[in-house]
Parts: structure tokens; sequence; C-alpha cells
RNA sequence: GAUCUGUUAGCUCAGCCGGUAGAGCAACGGCCUUUUAAGCCGUGGGCCUUGGGUUCGAAUCCCAAACAGAUCACCA
């Protein structure tokens, strides 16, 4: 424990006086709060009677003290309001002590209070509450950052460190309202895809984050270990096998929102826990995909912005449909100026070289044109836009092309030059997936660790049939970033991962 | 994993041609009964991230470490 800056012993010392003036400091009775100050703002000018006699709690913000009354900004969930306390008001007999001695001189900014009294507008036109009755709720003893906004909306000493916001994100969320909406609008966005999706008669559920096979995506797993069992157990890194397995089972859509975890570098777009919504829904293909992928975000996006169109990084994005759709050789011809239909590896493998791609031997004709579509498309595709027909060798859960050798039938949608969404038709001939885990044991054995293992379960699954399915990924902390106009994961994020201080 | 930048009071920052620390806000003590980033007067508050080194002397120069951010690399 560090020693105690002069401010914490102020406050400390102030706790104790309370404590001596007899009024408990943290009160167990409930504080019957009747509005708000969002209901204040949005309502007293037209129903002012309502609010004759209201009860507001919050934390004190701000105190600008004027000797025998005194302003202060009492912080609730919607926002800021100001108070006015009178001595004379609070204290009408002799005993002024719990305005001189408990309000004016005990009090911090931070504390919690509850206030009674009506609602009213000071000369200068300031909503207020006139406070008659005020109790103390909770004492804070650590100091706060004071950040404050002047009448030309300029912000004042901003608590800005991202090292401090994010290990400390309650002090955060305290003095940065705008940090605060962000996650009120990551919520509603969830929410209205789960709406979305219930109105569409598809089912919500929750497969097994600890798994005996890490499967359905190419990426490192974090391991544990059940002791009972005495059994290794991986963190999933995605779980496509089991909501395929749920399709076998006979529903007929269902779609999970839940955190995966990969056991990879982070930065400001990666987290090793992350939020995937992950929906499959039987008879369909890619192609219904992608409509109804444009539906879900002109739906979602319209509800959480009010608009279909953000702004990020410059750009006006417009979430319209339809929305662009592009096949991968096309994008690369369009985009990079290059020709790779019919073109053998070892030309690409040339094609990427003089593209300035660093290329080595392990590296098949799916991943060079892979890499071609990183350095050359990606950047440019701002607008919402479909990528279609992947190579096959990199996508060993999709159906081959019913029209193109070489190629899978899968999209991923592209905004602002990132991936949000990633959708198959989905393999469901149980032979064709053995094959394909069987080139994946391949890869495993050159050393690949990302590839993926074997599931004789899934593959018996299949055997008991599957019906044409497609599927779909979406990266909620990335959507939630366009949302939100963020350009870091981290501010989507309410506890990013940080690597602990040793002290 | 690589490179660059940062780390000084509770917060935001200055100080960095080496001479053991400053401002604003916050805190503390005053004055003011409709103010508003309130104001005015006064007072305290710091292992200058950590560890080494150079030097008579280091917040300042050098080396290393920790943490963070940005740019890469890898990936969602």
């Amino acid at each position: 424990m560090h020693p105690l800056s002069e401010q914490q012993i102020v406050r400390r010392n102030a706790l104790n006086e309370i404590l001596a003036l007899g009024i408990n400091p943290y009160p167990a009775e409930a504080f019957d709060v009747t509005t708000d100050s969002g209901a204040i703002r949005a309502r007293f000018d037209t129903e002012p009677d309502q609010f004759s006699n209201v009860s507001i709690a919050g934390r004190l913000m701000m105190i600008r003290d004027m000797g025998k009354a005194c302003f202060a900004e009492l912080q609730d969930e919607k926002g800021r309001i100001q108070l006015y306390i009178k001595r004379e008001e609070i204290c009408p007999g002799d005993d002024k002590s719990l305005y001189d001695q408990l309000f004016k001189r005990l009090s911090d900014i931070g504390d919690f209070f509850g206030a009674r009294g009506y609602v009213f507008r000071t000369k200068v036109g300031e909503l207020s509450i006139h406070v008659v009755e005020l109790r103390l709720l909770s004492k804070s003893l650590h100091p706060l950052p004071v950040v404050k906004t002047d009448a030309d909306g300029k912000v004042h000493d901003a608590f800005t460190d991202p090292e401090q916001r994010y290990r400390h994100r309650y002090v955060d969320l305290i003095v940065n309202p705008q940090v605060r909406e962000i996650f009120v609008r990551r919520s509603h966005m969830i929410q209205e895809m789960r709406n979305f999706f219930n109105g569409r008669g598809w089912l919500e559920v929750e497969t097994p984050v600890l798994q005996n096979i890490h499967g359905g995506a190419a990426a490192r797993p974090f391991h544990t270990h059940h002791n009972a069992l005495d059994i290794p157990l991986f963190l999933r890194i995605a779980n496509e096998l089991y909501l395929k397995r749920l399709i076998v089972g006979g529903y007929s859509g269902v779609y999970e929102i839940g955190k995966m975890f990969r056991n990879e570098g982070m930065d400001r777009t990666h987290n090793p826990e992350f939020t995937s919504m992950e929906i499959y829904v039987a008879y369909k293909d890619y192609l219904w995909m992608m409509d109804m992928v444009e539906d879900l975000l002109e739906y979602v996006v319209e509800k959480v912005c009010g608009t279909k169109q953000v702004e990020i990084s410059g750009h006006s994005i417009r979430f319209v449909k339809p929305f662009r759709r592009i096949p991968m050789l096309d994008a690369i011809r369009e985009f990079g100026g290059l020709e790779v239909e019919g073109k053998t590896e070892a030309e690409l493998r040339i094609l990427c070289r003089q593209a300035n791609i660093q290329v080595d031997a392990s590296m098949g004709w799916g991943k060079l044109i892979d890499e071609l579509f990183s350095e050359l498309v990606e950047p440019h595709l701002i607008q919402p836009t479909y990528i279609m027909d992947y190579p096959l060798e990199m996508t060993p859960l999709a159906k081959k092309h019913r029209s193109k050798d070489g190629l899978v039938e899968r999209f991923e949608l592209y905004v602002n030059g990132k991936e949000i969404a990633n959708a198959y038709t989905e393999l469901n001939d149980p032979l064709d997936q053995r094959q394909r885990f069987e080139e994946q044991l391949k890869l495993a054995a050159r050393g690949d660790e990302e590839a993926m293992a074997m599931d004789e379960d899934f593959l018996l699954a299949l055997e008991y049939g599957m019906p044409p399915t497609s599927g779909l990924g979406i990266g909620i902390d990335r959507l939630a970033m366009l949302l939100t106009g963020q350009e870091a994961i981290q501010e989507v994020l309410l506890f990013p991962q940080m690597k602990p201080v040793t002290v």
C-alpha cells in the first residue's frame, strides 16, 4: 500500500469528522429517487408542476461556494444537474452544522448525495434544484480528475491518458461522458441485433467456451486444465462447429453472441478476448446471406445512429443496400491492376515480389492470392463491400464454389478498409469435410500452429446429415468501433487487456 | 517480436545548454444568498516510473528495465 497522499488524508479525516457528527457516511437505507437529470432537462419546461418536489441522487462533481449558499453539480447516469443549496433552507433552526460542517467543510468532489427539492431556473437560466433536504449517501476517499468544460465547449484538463483510462475505467466513465456514451451505444447495437434475429425466429443459443478440440478457426488457443476430469481444455477460438451441430439437430436458425479467445498479439485492433456474433441458417446459401447482412446492418445502424451514415477516420460511410459485390480475383484486377486468374503458383510468387510482398516457400496458391488481396485491395474498401469467392485451401469449412474451380463460396464484408464479417455457404459434405481436415493436419505437421484439428464428432454430425446452410460471423467489437467512430478496440472494450504493473 | 515517443503534485502539463522543482485546476484557511471552466486573498502538497553509470553535483546527460501509446510484423 502506498503512503497516503495529502488529499487522501484530508478525506479520511473528513470521514472521521462526519462519523463524530453522528452521520453515517455509508448509510444502508435505500434512497428514494423519483427523477433524474435527463428527465428534468427533457420535461421541466413543458410540465413544471411535475417537478415541484423531486428526489434525485448522484455524484457531486463541482461546488461553487457563495458563502451562505452555494451551487453544486450533481452527476447521475443521464448527465449533470445543478443544485442550489441555501443554508437557511436545509438548516432552518439554530443548528447550522449540516450546512456549515457536513456540506461546506466535509464534502468533496466525488461524494454521493441524495437531494430533495423543487426544480427552477436561476436568473441566468440554468436549470437547478432548489434543495430543501440533503443527505450524504456515500463518501469518496480518493480525489477525481476535475475535467471542466467552458462556455465555448472547450474542455480543460481532460483526463486523456489511455493507460490511466483503461486501467481505471471507472474513473474514465465518471469524468468522460462521451466514453460512457460509447458503451451505451455498444449495448444498444447488440440489443438491436438480437431484435433483428429474434424477429425472424432464429434461436439464441450458448455453446461451450471450454472445448476439448479448438476448432472452427485458424488461431492459437489459450490452454487450461480441468482438475476433476484431469484433462487439458482450450478456451474456444470459435464456436462454429458447435453451432453447425445444432443445425444438424434440427434448429433452422441459431445464433450466439459471445467471447472468443485467441492467444495472439494485441494491438489497437486485437484484444485476446473479443466478442463475435455467429449465425447459421438452414436451407440458405452465401448469396442469401449477403442480402440478410445488408438488411441487418441497415437496420442496426439506423436504430443505433439515427441515420444510415457513420463518420470515421475522415470518411462518410453509408450503410445502404445493396453493398457492392466483387469476386476476389476481380478485385485484385480492379484495384491492383493484376491479372491473377489462371496464373500458376510460381507466376503468383513473381507478382508478389514485384508488389514488394514478402513470400516464402510454404505459401501456396491461395495464400499468395490472399497476400496480394491484403496488400493491393483491402485499404481501398472504404464503403461496405463484399469480397466473394476465396481460395479453397485457406477455407476448410466452406463449400466448394458451385461453378468456379479452386474457390469456395465465401464472402467477407469490408468497411473502412477492415474486415467486419465473414460468411460461407457451409460445407455439409462429410467426406469432403474429412479431406479438408486431413489437409489441415498436413499443415500442422509442417509446423503451422494455427491449422485446424480433426474433430471426429463434428464429422459424425455431418454424416447424420446437415441441411444446406449458410453461416456468418461478425466481429462485434469491430462493428462497435465503426458505429462509435473509434479507431482503437480498447475504446469499445470496458476493460481491455493490460499488462499488470509490477510494483 | 521490431522501431519511435512518452512516464514530473490527485488531474493536465512546463522545466531537459546539469546547480536537489513550477503553473493551472483540485486540496486546505479566509470573503461573498441565483453563480457557472465562478471570482478574490492566503497556505500546504513531489523517492521528478525503477535500477545502474558519468559528474563536486542529475528531473535534466548515458546505459538497462517496467508500463503505455503510435508505426510495423502476425492475426479477427
